[in-house]
RNA sequence: GCCGAUGUAGCUCAGUUGAUAGAGCGUUCGACUUGUAAUCGAAUGGUCGGGGGUUUGAAUCCCUCCAUCGGCUCCA
């Protein structure tokens, strides 16, 4: 019989073969590296059955999708692991994740780092019993009989929310419960590194049984292993934690969990950003306000906060009157926009403010400055006409995307998020606000996710997430669209015939948190920031201390022409200033001495480029001040 | 908040089975006057995260609190 391959080549086969059979009549190379295929669509074994025409794609380690099976495949050898060396562990769930797999375990005590090492070794000896791996389709009855035999209560339950007929994948004397596919025989895993060890709640909700979550990852070689190892060494160097600390940016402190202290480089890169975040609002159009860090507690009953939000909230008392610290900056947003009467003409309205906000997050998620319990929005309540709502919405996520793009991202994801358990405002308005941020993505033809549930208690959002250097992903921007703040603080216009109406508002940032982007900035960059945020832009190294006073007159000119400078005083060889300049990252390096001095110039070294020879010194203040303004990344 | 791990000098880290706490870098001083990724010498520096306990004796063993790290839950 004939199948078809992606390409919409014919190949023929034997009457019975099946997927292996089609990668072996392709050639040899790609049978040996089958792990599974993708008929008609449709994801399966190698040991699947063809048909007559099926379209059939042969899934290697070089696919994501081949990487998820590897994966989900060893993620069954670490359980059979476990099962060998821990009896009595009960099995819960083990996926792929993008990069790896982990497994959830039932046992009385974590697993040690002996354990650990232990696992890892038994996972390797299984890999290399090179034992095959089988798919049997049975019934649901058959196949509880089985788990209750073993009291595998998390597969019990499994098995009542599975569709159909469940499939079970047997290796050697274990099996699993599992959908598949899978790599046909485990001697295909050659590297195996088991990565961490962490506690995780049964099914993600913290009021079940917390499990003992092994994470590992696997290759089908040990080179591939090697160089994955390294490459999460490299990506730890780009830790913004370790880089705020050798670059002296920012620090934390006992005596404030979560609250960032910025040093003066880390203000400089601070506000190199909300310099440029603040002109660009203007640009937009934006009018910049500030409101009060601590308000009367009434204000947070009337916005909803103190219902849906208090757990998050800091208290304290002002005259025996209860007050908060503001989480978010709406609630005064709103106070401001309510202190005038508006006309349709005004609108719309677009408040901008550098919002401090506290919010009490639990201790055990704070994370440098991705996750603290202090930070600043670049936040904006944007009020408008209902008919503007689009419009507005569409504005905002040009003006995200444009910011991004001046900071170097272009790598990041969209989410829509939905109305969450936690709401106030009526099922009606929801809808309508779910609606229109929809159909502006729809338009923007951006891809993005659907978060069912994951809005504010306020109103749906629209989010943007950037990566860091580990692959987590961070929220950033964020774009909320509320029709119920404006009915609670009672917000009006007076429209063309006169009469009273309620205005729609919008919610927005677009960095999001000040310090998570910055921090952001700092790992995308590895600490070595463009001219224009680099907290030092140049670095002044005499050559000796003889030409001392030349160097000083350089700094005080770049000085002068707003440049972030520094000299390098010490009485040291210039080797050891460049060495000391290379390693703080800073952009351009102007080496001085006698030559120097005689022609008013400056020896260019820039950063890991190298050497770039003299230039006259004015040159050298315009050659930089023009990246500077073009803000070249 | 939950599970696990970690906490020694400003930084990075040693410190064997409990017995007076170490290195490199940094800092300070002195010498050198330096030409593109580390000049030499000396000095300085720690109630071993805090508190409590066991012990003749604790960085080391136990309890507890705090912080940090990896996750879970939650979120910008």
């Amino acid at each position: 019989m004939n199948v078809r391959l992606p390409d919409g080549k014919q190949v023929a086969v034997a009457e019975n073969a099946c997927a292996a059979d089609v990668a072996s009549a392709i050639g040899p190379g790609l049978a040996r590296a089958a792990l599974a295929a993708r008929v008609n669509g449709t994801p399966v074994d190698l040991s699947a059955p063809m048909h007559e025409n099926d379209t059939v794609e042969i899934v290697t380690f070089d696919s994501a999708e081949g990487r998820s099976v590897f994966w989900h495949s060893s993620s069954h050898i670490l359980a059979q692991a476990v099962q060998e060396l821990f009896p009595n562990a009960k099995f819960a769930i083990g996926p792929a994740i993008e990069s790896g797999f982990y497994y959830d375990f039932d046992v009385p005590e974590p697993f040690t780092p002996d354990d650990l090492a232990a696992i890892e070794k038994r996972c390797r000896e299984i890999a290399g019993r090179k034992l095959a791996v089988e798919r049997r389709v049975t019934s649901k009855s058959e196949a509880r009989t089985y788990f209750q035999a073993k009291n595998e209560v998390y597969k019990l339950e499994l098995l009542d929310d599975i569709q159909g007929d469940p499939s079970l994948y047997r290796q050697g004397e274990w099996q699993d419960l599992c959908r598949g596919p899978h790599i046909p025989n485990t001697g295909l895993v050659k590297a195996f590194k088991v990565l961490s060890c962490a506690g995780a709640y049964w099914r993600g909700n913290e009021k079940n049984k917390m499990l003992q979550r092994i994470y590992a990852i696997s290759f089908p070689k040990q080179s591939m292993l090697d160089e994955h190892l390294r490459m999460l060494e490299e990506a730890q160097k780009r830790d913004h934690r370790k880089l705020g600390k050798e670059l002296d940016l920012f620090s934390f402190h006992a005596e404030g969990a979560g609250f960032p202290f910025w040093h003066p480089k880390g203000m400089a890169l601070y506000n190199a950003v909300s310099d440029f975040c603040r002109n660009e609002h203007v640009r937009a159009e934006y009018q910049e306000i500030k409101t009060p860090v601590i308000l009367n507690e009434s204000l947070w009953r009337r916005s909803g906060h103190w219902d849906k939000y208090r757990e998050n909230m800091y208290f304290t008392e002002i005259d025996e009157v209860s007050h908060a610290v503001k989480p978010m900056n709406c609630p005064g947003g709103l106070l401001i926009f309510a202190d005038s009467p508006h006309s349709y003409r005004d609108f719309p309205v677009k408040n901008f403010e550098f919002g401090l906000v506290h919010r009490h997050e639990k201790a055990g998620v704070l994370h440098g400055l991705f996750r603290v319990r202090q930070f600043t929005q670049d936040d904006a309540h944007i009020f408008c006409l209902p008919h503007q709502l689009e419009d507005q919405i569409a504005e905002v996520i040009d003006f995200v995307l444009r910011m991004y793009r001046v900071f170097g991202f272009d790598d990041f994801a969209v989410e829509l998020s939905t109305r969450p358990e936690k709401f106030i405002g009526t099922t009606e308005v929801w809808d309508r606000a779910e609606q229109a941020l929809q159909n502006v993505l729809d338009k923007s033809g951006l891809a993005y996710r659907l978060n069912p549930g994951d809005g504010a208690f306020y109103g749906p959002k629209i989010d943007f997430h950037i990566k860091d250097c580990l692959k987590r992903s961070w929220q950033c921007g964020t774009i909320q669209v509320d029709f119920s703040m404006p009915e609670r603080f009672g917000l009006e216009y007076t429209d063309a015939d006169g009469a009273k109406k309620r205005p729609v508002m919008i919610h927005r940032a677009l960095l999001g948190s000040m310090e998570r982007f910055i921090g952001i900035l700092i790992e995308h960059y590895a600490g070595a920031l463009p001219l224009w945020l680099a907290p030092v832009q140049a670095k002044i190294l005499p050559v000796s201390d003889k030409y001392m006073e030349y160097a000083a007159a350089v700094l005080h000119e770049l000085k002068k022409a707003g440049i972030r400078a520094e000299l390098d005083a010490r009485s040291e060889k210039v080797g050891y200033k460049i060495r000391d300049a290379e390693m703080k990252k800073v952009p351009y390096m102007a080496v001085v001495g006698g030559k120097e001095q005689d022609a008013r110039s400056v020896s260019v070294r820039k950063h890991t480029a190298g050497d770039t020879g003299a230039m006259p010194l004015d040159e050298f203040i315009a050659t930089l001040k023009r990246e500077i303004e073009v803000r070249s990344t």
